[in-house]
DNA sequence: GCATTTATTTTGACTAATCAAAATAACTCT
DNA sequence: AGAGTTATTTTGATTAGTCAAAATAAATGC
């Protein structure tokens, strides 16, 4: 049986490679759960052992097939959590992270896949981060950013990459969320700055860097 | 923080005083834990010095007003959810015990809140256990069994106080649920055995020991 | 190419929770 | 009251997960 610690160890490894079998640093690991680089590498020896990673010693640490298939099923009940506490319970999504950071664990399969009933099988959360399918199908589309998109076309925002909830918080305040439509009209490089406009109101100044989370499509 | 084990052991301990404040055996709670004794007594010192629980060396443990402040609390998140998954999730009364025993721990009380508005601030859950309210009021309402009621009168059956999935499969085959109207026809204490009828359907045979599980209150 | 910096691993220690088995205290029965 | 039984506590180990700090390997800069 996977215990939390295995659960969140997978999962991450499972973000950071980022689609595709990239080797994940052991320091971007340690980083990314807040434990010092020598738990990870004792983590990851053991996990190896397991089968649920390949340890390239002094390289880097990969999922195996059975480490994807464990780690892509917490991702879901992550994502499908923050979904129906968004969706169903009504809560701000700058606060479902943390929530779903616990409840990703404590959830059985069955309950899973009736929450997934429940909120109607969605393919992205309120982030709009994608739902892996019930059979670990991830979906890995490459979308532009608001730092890297065209300027003057009309967009539409697909996703939020960031969950901190000072940024959540920010960009619900603007207005910046999945499904709303932008358009970039200035990009200063120099400056790092962005500017954009939602339909007719006033226009929005962020950061590259901010801007830089901000995921887009072209309007159809 | 309080732990999983922390909030088990807490958890246990208020079901096994059965409303007041009686000594919990160290033996009761190892069973009921399903843990040897030496375990529970090493953890209950460790919980006696947090406050959590008063230890009266060879007599047993009894929670204190802070353990079941706690206690109370994970208990009312056990209860609610069950009663979201039941009324929710459409998931069987028999087999929503045991997620709720993982999903206790991991929920808010932010969670718990939106939660028990959304299913409309219940009592009691699906098998007639009642709900600690968000302030730590626990209804505890004496109530006759099957074994122990009144025969010929019109009953109505308010709880099931028995988790065991096969129990539980076997009250519904029968439609003995909280809410179902019932009527002891006759019972035998020498064979140990309990007839009854729900309207006029065929009788019910029951032993002492499972009529003793089942709660009921007169038909008003 | 060697010295320095950086990343990773190793070592030793610690905490929470548990078990097995021995020790002890408290009942029970005659 | 003493013997035997039962419940509880103690003692010594074990496992999972962690940190601090030392050791080592690899990469970088000049
Ligand atoms: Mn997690
Ligand atoms: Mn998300
Ligand atoms: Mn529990
Ligand atoms: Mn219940």
């Amino acid at each position: 049986m996977a215990t939390i610690a295995v659960e969140n160890y997978l999962k991450h490894v499972l973000l950071l490679a980022e689609e595709g079998d990239e080797l994940v640093p052991m320091g971007a690991l340690a980083e990314s759960l807040e434990v010092v680089p020598g738990t990870v590498t004792t983590m990851i020896k053991a996990l190896a052992d397991e089968g649920l990673v390949d340890h390239l010693p002094r390289q880097g640490v990969r999922l195996t097939a059975a480490g994807r298939r464990m780690a892509l099923n917490v991702l879901r009940k992550h994502r499908l959590v923050e979904t129906f506490l968004v969706n169903v319970l009504k809560m701000d999504w700058s606060r479902v992270h943390g929530e779903a950071e616990q409840l990703e664990h404590a959830i059985s399969d069955e309950v899973l896949d009736r929450l997934d009933a429940l909120l109607g099988h969605p393919t992205v959360d309120p982030h709009g981060d994608p739902i892996p399918s019930r059979h670990g199908k991830l979906s890995s589309q490459v979308y532009a950013t608001l730092a890297t998109c065209v300027t003057g076309r009309s967009l539409r925002i697909v996703r939020v990459t960031e969950q901190s909830e000072e940024f959540l918080r920010f960009a619900e305040e603007n207005g910046l969320q999945p499904g709303t439509a932008v358009k970039v009209t200035d990009r200063n490089l120099t400056a790092g700055l962005v500017t954009l406009r939602k339909g007719s109101a006033r226009p929005i100044a962020l950061s590259v860097s901010a801007a830089g989370k901000i995921l887009v499509e072209p309007e159809k």
